[in-house]
DNA sequence: CCGGTTACTCGTCGCTGATA
DNA sequence: TATCAGCGACGAGTAACCGG
């Protein structure tokens, strides 16, 4: 045996995950990936309930090692073994999934499920076995998950949980059930305690009771003997005060030694995340702790208000850290921060995004509606990882939905990205709203699918006129850097203009589109009447008298080799069997906005995960629509009311007329 | 029991060199 | 010249542990 006592200390364990000391092989662990790789299976919305079911099966296994760890592959095979022939807990008897009866009873909800890839089959419901109500009341009582797991799981779960509960003794009514149900789904905006504390396993993480941070704030009931905060307290204004002065402070109001046996105070500080405990105490153990934030539960509300303020205002985790690093204040470790993204901000995202969306819909069921709609991928290039396509409503600019793709769900080809989450967008928009319109890119995979498909038989199709200028401007380019060409470099703004003119001209006539489109060959080369025009009329150009004086660019010489190449790409048959696409004169310059404030909440320099990205983009989309309202900051002819601009296409400087600032008013106490 | 610390996994990107 | 594998770097996120 060691000697006690003797000689130095015992080496200290170091904190942490002790190292394993078996570092893999690099070839074998390639390998192992790849296998893993094959059989990779996403639960994301489901992921809290599958934890919080995997702790059940835990801490209730019967093999007398209760309480043991499982890994989620063990206990992905325990349920698979036990799929076919499972039974309900208490009544012993089999679930049953029917088809019929996965109603969502919420169904006023939109159906989220286009949101990423996740939870295509969370509309579907396990049906429960005819239980009696009494069983029903009871587990309402007993089992009905604390609101955060209803949150987090969303309605999904609920007769799945309510099912588990169930007991032969059952005696109410369906009226009386479809009440508890009710109450027990609660309101989006209020979510419903449930009578016991039982806990969960987020609520034994963090303790908490309610579905979001924001709400959490203003649902959570205080006793008073408990410490705890109220929400006035919580959603109290917060200033940075250094450790020393507040010490300087807590010594000053309790003095330097013990007010009841006089003996010296200790005082000590221990910094949790973004809060700090002081204690004082004296060797007679007499002791006083003073926090400074309000706990909620058993956290401080710092450590979850500004983990949420991060994803919320559109930073990440690492740049804010290294600020808090700089500015030496104490902030929550990236474990708590993505804990709290996960369990917290990003099921209150999605929340707020479906009940705005529904309103949306709501308010646009009536009308027929031409949307416009655009993909955007998370990185350059063709090695992106995700694809958010949007689609907006062009009389509104409001935007109607947001569907992210990630790579993989299309064979790891990021190209096909845009024309799955297109598909996918669409044909949820046309569930829930009238689309007669969709107005897109260039895109040639998205032009054929809506051309081919019979579901959109009734939808006409347009491209955006601002796509379809800069595409054949780009030809032009090209053609202009030829050798003999160059005189065509000067009639490219010029050619730019005209694109847009023709379509804004032709009132929906492909022919006058067609016949205008052309008259630009003619009047490049100073012709400004012709003899025949392809619709039939005289040739003539829309313009008045022109100006000599005012010419800043030579004409062209007819049949000159510029003038030649410019004839082959505007007669181009592929060109042309385009422009039936711009005769509307639709444009998507809102969408390009919308996606450029994308890039606030969504760095395409930072990778994110599926669900933090997501959240982002709702939140992107949630902020768009809020405040594409706004009033301009001052009348036109104020001059305060504009800022300088920088075009970086015509390279100058410009007045842009400004808006009153954004209020965020979605955000609660922002 | 919660938050922090550390090791580790996973996914992605960019670079390099071998090979077809 | 294109493609592929190997490798390291890096960030996001998780798991396992410790301290209070």
């Amino acid at each position: 045996m060691e000697s006690v006592g003797a000689g130095a200390p015992p080496p200290k364990r170091p904190r942490g995950r002790p190292p394993s000391g078996n570092p893999p092989a690099k070839r074998a662990y390639s390998l192992d990936r790849a296998k893993r790789e094959g059989t990779r299976v996403y639960l994301l919305d489901s992921f809290p309930s599958w934890v919080q079911q995997k702790k059940e099966f835990e801490t209730s296994s019967g093999d007398g090692e209760a309480g043991k760890k499982s890994s989620h592959a063990e206990f992905a095979n325990h349920l698979l073994k036990h799929h076919s022939d499972r039974l309900c807990r208490l009544c012993k008897r089999s679930y049953q999934i029917s088809v019929e009866t996965q109603t969502n009873k919420d169904d006023t909800l939109p159906d989220t499920s286009t949101i990423g890839s996740a939870g295509n089959d969370d509309r579907k419901r396990m049906s429960s076995t005819p239980h009696t109500s009494k069983a029903r009341r009871q587990l309402v009582e007993d089992y009905m998950p604390s609101p955060i797991v209803q949150h987090l799981a969303g309605p999904s779960n609920q007769h799945e949980d309510i099912m588990e509960g169930c007991t032969e003794e059952s005696d109410l009514s369906d009226l009386e059930i479809d009440d508890a149900l009710d109450s027990y789904r609660g309101d989006d905006a209020t979510f419903g305690k449930r009578p016991d504390d039982e806990e969960t396993a987020e609520s034994e993480v963090f303790h908490f009771d309610t579905g979001s941070c924001d709400q959490m704030l203003e649902d959570e009931s205080v006793d008073p003997h408990s410490g705890e905060a109220s929400s006035d307290e919580i959603d109290d204004a917060k200033c940075i005060v250094s450790l020393r002065e507040i010490t300087k402070l807590l010594q000053n109001v309790y003095g330097a030694n013990c007010s009841k046996c006089s003996d010296k105070l200790i005082y000590s500080t221990n910094p949790i995340g973004t809060a700090v405990i002081f204690k004082w105490s004296c060797s007679n153990g007499h002791v006083g702790v003073w926090h400074s934030q309000p706990r909620f539960s058993n956290m401080f509300s710092g450590n979850i208000q500004f983990p949420s303020a991060v994803v919320l205002s559109g930073n990440n985790f690492s740049k804010m850290a290294l600020f808090f690093k700089f500015c030496k204040i104490h902030f929550v470790s990236s474990t708590t921060f993505f804990r709290v993204q996960r369990l917290y901000v990003s099921p209150s995202v999605k929340d707020e995004w479906r009940t705005h969306q529904s309103s949306l819909f709501e308010s646009l069921k009536e009308q027929q509606l031409c949307v416009a709609g655009d993909g955007r991928t998370d990185s350059p290039g063709h090695c992106a990882q995700y694809c958010t396509y949007s689609f907006m409503d062009t009389s509104g600019s409001k935007i109607l939905h947001v569907d992210v793709v990630d790579v993989r769900e299309t064979g790891g080809k990021s190209t096909n990205m845009e024309r799955l989450a297109f598909e996918r967008g669409l044909d949820y928009l046309m569930a829930n709203v009238n689309v007669t319109e969709v107005v897109t890119d260039a895109h040639v995979q998205t032009t054929a699918l809506i051309k081919n498909c019979e579901k959109y038989e009734n939808v006409e199709h347009s491209i955006d006129v601002w796509h379809g200028a800069k595409n054949f401007v780009k030809k032009v380019i090209a053609l202009s850097q030829m050798k003999g060409n160059e005189d065509l470099r000067l009639w490219i703004p010029a050619i730019r203009n005209h694109f847009w003119h023709c379509s804004r001209e032709c009132a929906g006539d492909v022919l006058k589109l067609k016949a205008l489109w052309w008259s630009m060959l003619h009047h490049i080369v100073n012709e400004h009447d012709w003899v025949l025009s392809i619709d039939g009329s005289i040739g003539k150009c829309q313009h008045g008298e022109l100006d000599p004086s005012e010419r800043n660019k030579p004409w062209l010489k007819k049949d000159s080799p510029p003038h030649a190449a410019l004839r082959k790409a505007m007669t181009n048959k592929r060109f042309l069997n385009m422009l039936p696409y711009y005769k509307n004169f639709k444009h998507t310059g809102n969408l390009e906005s919308f996606h450029n404030h994308m890039l606030m909440y969504a760095s395409k320099r930072c990778s994110y995960s599926f669900e933090g990205y997501v959240t982002r983009m709702l939140l992107s989309a949630i902020d768009h629509n809020y405040h594409s309202d706004r009033e301009y900051a001052a009348p036109k002819d104020v001059v305060s009311g504009y800022r300088q601009k920088y075009s970086k296409r015509t390279r100058k400087w410009a007045p842009e007329r400004l808006k009153v600032a954004k209020d965020y008013g979605y955000i609660p106490n922002s």
